[in-house]
RNA sequence: GCGGGCGUGGUGGAACUGGUAGACACAAGGGACUUAAAAUCCCUCGGCCCUAGGCUGUACGGGUUCGAGUCCCGUCGCCCGCACCA
């Protein structure tokens, strides 16, 4: 059997076939066991499996293998996040249903997912288009919906003429549908929202206990949340606005600056300009013109200021004797703050460029440390660093913080009509989430418009409100909202022909909750909340950085929305965090260097290696081929390598272990050919290698004989990588796993090679190479199963309990010591462990070299930091 | 613009809280075996100096320290996030 070559695909679905009979990784609640709870952001089904899904599962495989041979009852669960538009463009573009494209996907990418051995229990599988579980999200929207945390409001939305559909600002390019290429309008539509920003402050707080998140997650959630503290300031009108109201509110984060005020600015949307432009053309057509650039585009960053003069002035809240310009201004935003605000040209750049192109006043408040008052004047840039406040009446001298307070309590002190002047006041840039989409593949919002009661709720023993399945795609728009019969019910309040909604939710809702789910996956509520509460959080969540925010944020808002209506009881859904690296590939065009021909896969061409120098051609017509740039594999850059393509040449073992090794798991891997060949020879090698071991050396019997220099050094290899490798594994350090891995074969290659003549030699070799295999085990589980049955284990490494390593093993009897002169290494010194300090001392000084260099005379410094290094300084 | 991160051989990367820089792998070169190829095995592999050995070296310039890839300041370069948030 040595020199039997290993059969990666053989021997891979054998194993597969054995832990699926012997149900291995079927997970059941009532395990009295410690839980672990370990969850990889489950896949689209949009056709096939893609490298980066290979190397997202992996790392989740390894960490619930290892859980697993810890001891946890490990839950490890997959589905599908299957609702979304690629299905309906499948449809239109291909006449086939959503539905059957989306379950026909899911077919293939289930088996290819199993052909790669991952340790999933798939009795937990859903896919959230399943009836069964979208009927649990309609119970969960009508339980959020009575618990005052959904509601309806007209919004702002990105609408697509053409397809007939609000677009998500990421589906917004250069002002136009990505799919259309039609202009994208802003419509106002009646839109339903979570209410997310009545958890702001938690949201953000609770960042802080999310300890094993990566900080960069962390912070981008901050900025996103986006929290600053400021007033709330009313202004009196001169005369009354046209709209009644007597005076304009409006928020500002610096109060310190309000006697540099120079003019007050309006969004084209406050309800102020919206009435003026009723009255005035030239402020309707302004208004529409900031309508038409859209929301989302960096472009309007570069956008110049521009405003209209509206005449309405008001007067200082501090000083009734100034009189201050009102200005319907491009750059303010409706849905912040109050959607107005007041203009300090000279510490604000926006309100400066603003001020020098309609002439308005900039008064400084604010003057630099050293700088002169008499002559401090501000050119075309706001001043917007730290200073003290001057030319401001009772706040001069006072630093910004200070005078910022002072003021705010002036302020909120004063009543104006019925109120006080102003208010402190915190804002947050979370806005509440929009789920209505103008679509088909999605989930049915439950509610019904009726003519007499308004909108009511779906009753909960109609659900599911159920998608029909007799759609058409000939017209763009939304099918539900054409469909002769659907629409058509009866009100569930007063009994009367209603209609219902046609709106689905948007699909980040179905991925918000399903990690919960999966506790409990064929429950006839949305969770049962003691399953929930006992397996929740996931202890450990692995995915893609893209999801930083959006997924991240809305499931943690759905967690504790869940908490509310009593569906589980904990706030933070995801205990540890992972965001893995991107898979990378080399890119191919057609032509020489610079010709942008069309791109070709990697597939489709062959390189050669001549004087150092790399080059490319077509393999069928030999034609030349510019290689490019490392990209993410795209399908737009033919970048890809086909996981399936793989796992059939090397297996999945293979394609696992190179997607383990080299690269940090959270930074990209350059996906090589190269690099793969080598991950495959490393299988060859420990099969082989194992097999000769198996061949020529017994099994350990259970005591451990005496043992030879040589047999102990080998043994105190094996425990030092499984203390190491456990360490790693524990941290997600797998490259580094992988590396002690390939060390330890290379030191277990040598002494067994050097015969098994020594004592204890042979015993030590057994204990090797079992601990190896049951390291790889979580990384390689095929070819780990086929080593532990060949090495005459009759049981499955899968179940077997992870080694610990004895302590007495890891440390030496003796410390070797570099020795440094003046901090440059010199030599070594090995002395015992228990050697004391002044021993060390004496035989660093006893080293010829040190005599040396001491000349006679004795060091200036002797440095011992003990079991690590010692410095003398001459 | 604001916020954050990174910069180590030909390449991917090791180096725990400051303590022997370059582990491990890939590529390359040389050799063994072979009729040949593949596979496998052995050797070399940051730069410089003639070797023993030494000098130098972690983007660049300074600093702290007995000792800096690691800490601090500045410069340059690359990457990511947010984007008129008052």
């Amino acid at each position: 059997m040595a020199t039997e070559r290993y059969n990666a695909r053989e021997v891979e679905a054998r194993w597969q076939k054995t832990w699926n009979d012997k149900d291995v990784f079927v997970t059941h609640n009532d395990d009295p066991r410690d839980k672990y709870y370990v969850l990889e952001m489950f896949p689209y089904p949009s056709g096939r499996i893609h490298m980066g899904h290979v190397r997202n599962y992996a790392m989740g495989d390894v960490v619930a293998r290892f859980k697993r041979a810890k001891g946890f009852n490990v839950l490890h669960p997959m589905g599908w996040d299957a609702f979304g538009m690629p299905a309906e463009n499948a449809a239109m573009q291909n006449k086939v249903h959503p539905k059957d494209w989306t379950y026909e996907n899911i077919a293939t990418m289930r088996e290819q997912l199993k052909i790669m051995g991952l340790s999933l229990d798939w009795s937990r599988e859903f896919a959230t288009c399943d009836v069964a579980y979208y009927k649990q999200q309609q119970a969960l929207f009508l339980k959020f919906l009575e618990a005052g945390l959904v509601y309806r409001k007209n919004a702002k939305v990105n609408w697509d003429p053409v397809d007939m559909t609000v677009l998500a600002n990421e589906q917004v390019i250069d002002g136009r549908g990505w799919r259309s290429g039609a202009l994208v309008e802003q419509r106002e539509l009646t839109q339903w929202f979570f209410k997310i920003s009545d958890y702001s402050e938690d949201l953000l707080e609770a960042i802080e206990t999310l300890d094993r998140w990566p900080d960069k997650v962390r912070l981008m959630q901050k900025n996103w949340i986006g929290r600053s503290e400021g007033l709330r300031v009313r202004f009196e009108f001169i005369e009354a606005a046209p709209t009644g109201d007597t005076t304009l509110e409006i928020f500002t984060t610096r109060p310190d600056t309000l006697y540099g005020a120079s003019f007050m600015g309006l969004s084209p949307d406050h309800p102020i300009s919206v009435k003026l432009a009723e009255t005035n053309p030239e402020l309707k057509d302004f208004i529409d013109e900031c309508r038409r650039v859209g929301t989302s585009e960096e472009a309007i960053e570069k956008a110049e200021k521009k405003g209209i003069d509206t005449g309405l002035k008001v007067k200082h809240p501090l000083d009734a004797s100034i009189e201050l310009p009102v200005y319907v201004a491009n750059f303010i935003l409706m849905d912040y703050g109050t959607g107005a605000i007041f203009a300090c040209p000279a510490h604000d750049q926006r309100d400066l460029d603003f001020a020098r192109k309609y002439d308005l006043s900039v008064k400084p408040v604010v003057l630099p440390k050293d700088a002169d008052p008499a002559t401090f004047e501000i050119g075309d840039e706001a001043y917007t660093d730290d200073g003290t406040i001057f030319n401001s009446d009772f706040m001069s001298g006072m630093t910004i913080a200070d005078a910022k307070n002072a003021v705010a309590d002036k302020l909120e002190a004063i009543k104006v009509e019925d109120g006080p002047q102003a208010e402190r006041q915190v804002n947050y840039r979370l806005r509440d989430w929009g789920i209505s989409r103008q679509r088909y593949w999605g989930c049915p919002i439950p509610v019904i418009h009726c003519d007499d009661c308004g909108v009511v709720p779906e009753k909960d023993e109609n659900l599911p409100v159920q998608l029909p399945d007799d759609i058409n795609f000939d017209k763009p728009g939304n099918p539900l909202d054409r469909h002769p019969t659907w629409r058509d019910t009866t009100c569930p309040n007063c009994g009367k022909p209603a209609k219902r909604e046609t709106d689905t939710m948007d699909t980040f809702v179905d991925s918000s909750w399903y990690f919960a789910r999966f506790t409990a996956p064929d429950c006839d509520q949305p969770t049962d909340p003691k399953a929930a509460t006992d397996w929740l959080p996931v202890d450990q969540y692995i995915g893609g950085i893209e999801h930083a925010i959006l997924h991240l944020l809305y499931s943690r808002f759905f967690t504790r929305a869940m908490q509310k209506v009593g569906a589980l009881d904990l706030k933070e859904p995801f205990k540890g965090l992972f965001t893995q690296g991107m898979v990378t590939h080399e890119t191919y065009r057609r032509g020489g260097d610079g010709s942008n021909g069309e791109w070709v896969s990697p597939a489709e061409i062959k390189i050669e290696e001549k004087n150092g120098q790399r080059t490319a051609s077509m393999l069928d017509s030999g034609e030349t081929v510019s290689i490019g740039s490392i990209e993410k594999m795209s399908k737009s850059k033919k970048n890809t390598v086909d996981p399936t393509d793989i796992i059939d040449t090397y297996g999945a073992d293979t394609a696992r272990w190179f997607m383990l090794s080299d690269s940090p798991p959270e930074r990209d891997v350059i996906w090589t050919e190269d690099g793969v060949q080598g991950a495959w020879r490393f299988v060859q090698r420990v099969w082989r290698l194992i097999g000769e071991i198996a061949e020529k050396t017994e099994p350990r019997n259970s005591s451990v004989p005496a043992m030879s220099q040589k047999a102990e050094d080998l043994r105190r290899a094996a425990h030092k990588t499984l203390a190491a490798v456990s360490n790693d594994l524990e941290g997600l350090g797998f490259n580094r796993a992988v590396a002690r891995l390939y060390e330890l074969v290379n030191t277990l290659s040598k002494a067994f090679n050097e015969g098994l003549e020594d004592q204890g030699k042979e015993y030590a070799v057994r204990e090797t190479v079992d601990y190896l295999v049951q390291m790889m085990a979580p990384m390689m589980p095929h070819l780990a199963e086929e080593c532990w049955s060949a090495l005459g284990h009759d049981s499955l490494i899968s179940e077997a309990a992870w080694p610990e390593a004895d302590p007495s093993l890891l440390t030496e009897d003796t410390v070797t010591y570099p020795i440094q002169i003046n901090g440059k290494r010199r030599g070594e010194l090995s002395i015992s462990k228990e050697a004391s300090k002044e021993e060390v001392e004496a035989a660093t000084l006893a080293l010829d070299y040190v005599q040396k260099a001491l000349d006679g005379k004795s060091p200036k410094k002797l440095i011992v930091v003990p079991q690590r290094i010692v410095n003398v300084v001459v």
